[in-house]
DNA sequence: TCTAACACTTC
DNA sequence: CGAAGTGTTAG
């Protein structure tokens, strides 16, 4: 089924990352893994490594209407979902082996936006990045079969500018831009990933780059939502007339759409406005100096050629990383990331990259000096999210029925040279992801078919608590975040840790981060499910302890 | 800038 | 029918 669809599509870039993966990165080991895939025979498929998995980015072409206006997503402190919701199709997996899908958003680059004169302007240096979160998709872990059956939808995904959130959404900053990626991971035996030779790819589609907004900046991109999404249907202007009663406002007489209204306010405004410019850096300055995610941000969007793109200033450049990688024992896989960075940029758009495991600017990380070390802890968290789990979970994307893990999230650390370099050791977060796989979670709902360790704590790592009390720290920086997770490669130095997690608290790594509001009480009103991975560095599971 | 209440929609 | 996702609007 889908699998010829997307064969035929992706064919070509299969075979690309194909070359390029091997050679640099492992070859498949992940075998390893296996334990699912072991006895599977993988005879047809092509090779079915986790490298030559194929995937599809769902409606193209409307994250493409928006991205050439520049995407916004609306970013609210209860959680907002992205729109267009990110949905892929998945082809050439082993139907038999069990994968983990994950998505986590990185920083595009590493500037903070202001929409002046019509147009996203830079307005200085960007704030420093939480600590990542993943989006654990709910049916994972799942067997290819599964995964290919039918789109794999993330519209559950949240985005949330509140950076205490205890529900597990994906904490961005406000007028920055980010990049979603996808994460494939091979579960092991557990069911979860983590051991040390967990095999992972990533994949990114530089269409869906967007700047998080409280409010929509654009216009032109405010109907796009009005038009494309069904929630929005009411904003629509009838046709013709474009009468629409202003219910809102309680009078009943026809109205222009608002939207035109506005757009033309909008413009008219903005010329006067377009001043001021970008140079601003909002104030915020805060001193940022610490951290920088390299210049490079591998991400961007960037395709020098495409047009599109450039509605985000400066964004990026265009090389992607691409990659895939796998994970060695320990940590150093890492370093192999490195490496391997090619820029893809051509490719563009459209299809995916490969990534490394580091996430973006993680890459740059690595290109740091810093990097190095800091690689070490990457850790990720998961929170579960709140949501999930009720049905909805189940609905929305694609279904499943397994249902397994409602949706979890996961933190990565993001890279915080300072700290990083100081030696820190951040492991705090480091636990939490830590031995994931193991671990899994969670919960409070014993649904999980993971393992359950500990409950559910909520928390996983509270981002929050981290910003605010110990700005800096954060954990890990660098390596950390980077690593998307998974794969893990931490280094151990040290850190392992886990944490486990108490099932108030959220899981405060080490340092304390106290508080963490949340507490169960949040919301957990549903399941939620916690995992906590570990990387696959060394050891670590869990010391649970 | 950001937030919360809102009217309307989907599910 | 109620829960939840929308952009709007006022603050």
């Amino acid at each position: 089924m889908l699998q010829e669809k997307a064969s035929a599509v992706t064919d070509e870039r299969v075979s690309r990352v194909q070359n390029s993966v091997e050679t640099d990165l492992l070859p498949h080991q992940s075998q390893l893994g296996l334990s699912t895939a072991s006895a599977i025979p993988s005879s047809n498929e092509p090779e079915q490594s986790i490298d030559n998995i194929k995937v599809i980015l769902h409606e193209r072409e409307l994250w493409k209407k928006f991205n050439e206006v520049g995407t916004e997503m609306i970013i609210t402190k209860a959680g907002r979902r992205m729109f267009p919701s990110y949905k892929v199709k998945v082809t050439r997996m082993n139907p038999k082996t069990k994968y983990i899908l994950l998505v986590d958003i990185v920083p595009a680059d590493e500037h903070r936006y202001k929409f002046c004169d019509n147009k996203w302007m830079v307005a200085g240096k960007a704030e420093p990045a939480m600590p990542g979160r993943l989006y654990v998709h709910p049916d994972s872990p799942a067997t290819g079969a599964h995964w290919m059956r039918q789109l794999v939808s993330f519209q559950k995904l949240k985005l949330t500018n509140n950076h205490l959130d205890p529900f597990g959404h994906i904490i961005l900053n406000s007028m920055h831009k980010y990049q979603p990626r996808l994460h494939i991971v091979k579960a092991d035996e557990n069911n979860a990933f983590g051991s040390k030779n967990t095999a992972y790819c990533t994949h990114v589609f530089h269409e869906t780059a967007f700047i998080s907004v409280t409010s929509y900046q654009n216009h032109k991109i405010t109907q796009l939502k009005i038009e494309n999404n069904p929630f929005a249907k009411g904003f629509r202007g009838s046709e013709e007339g474009d009468l629409r009663v202003s219910r809102l406002q309680g009078k009943e007489y026809p109205v222009i759409s608002k939207n035109m209204v506005r757009q033309r306010l909008i413009s008219s405004h903005s010329h006067l406005a377009g001043k001021l410019g970008a140079g601003v850096l909002a104030g915020h300055s805060q001193v940022l100096s610490s951290y920088q995610y390299e210049a490079g941000f591998p991400l961007s969007n960037s395709d020098p050629q495409d047009p599109m793109t450039n509605h985000f200033p400066q964004s990026r450049d265009p090389s992607l990383l691409y990659h895939c990688f796998k994970h060695r024992d320990n940590g150093r896989h890492l370093e192999l990331g490195c490496k391997r960075s090619y820029l893809e940029t051509s490719s563009t758009g459209t299809e995916e990259h490969y990534f490394r495991t580091a996430p973006s600017y993680e890459s740059s990380l690595l290109s740091h000096p810093y990097c190095a070390e800091g690689i070490t802890s990457r850790e990720a968290c998961m929170y579960g999210s709140v949501e999930t789990e009720s049905g909805s979970a189940a609905g929305d994307t694609d279904d499943l029925a397994n249902s397994p893990i409602n949706c979890n999230m996961w933190a990565t650390v993001q890279p915080y040279p300072r700290y990083s370099m100081e030696g820190i050791p951040y492991q705090p977060f480091t636990a939490h992801f830590t031995s994931a796989a193991t671990h899994t979670a969670v919960v409070p709902h014993p649904s999980t078919p993971m393992v359950p360790r500990s409950q559910a704590d909520l928390g996983v790592y509270n981002p929050a608590s981290v910003q605010r009390d110990l700005p800096v720290i954060h954990p890990s920086s660098s390596s950390s975040s980077c690593a998307p997770v998974v794969p893990g490669s931490r280094d151990r130095s040290g850190h392992p840790s886990l944490y486990h997690k108490k099932p108030e608290s959220p899981l405060r790594p080490h340092r304390d981060f106290s508080a963490y509001p949340t507490q169960g009480s949040i919301s957990i009103r549903d399941p939620l499910c916690q995992y906590q991975v570990e990387l696959s560095s060394a050891g670590t599971h869990w010391t649970d302890s």
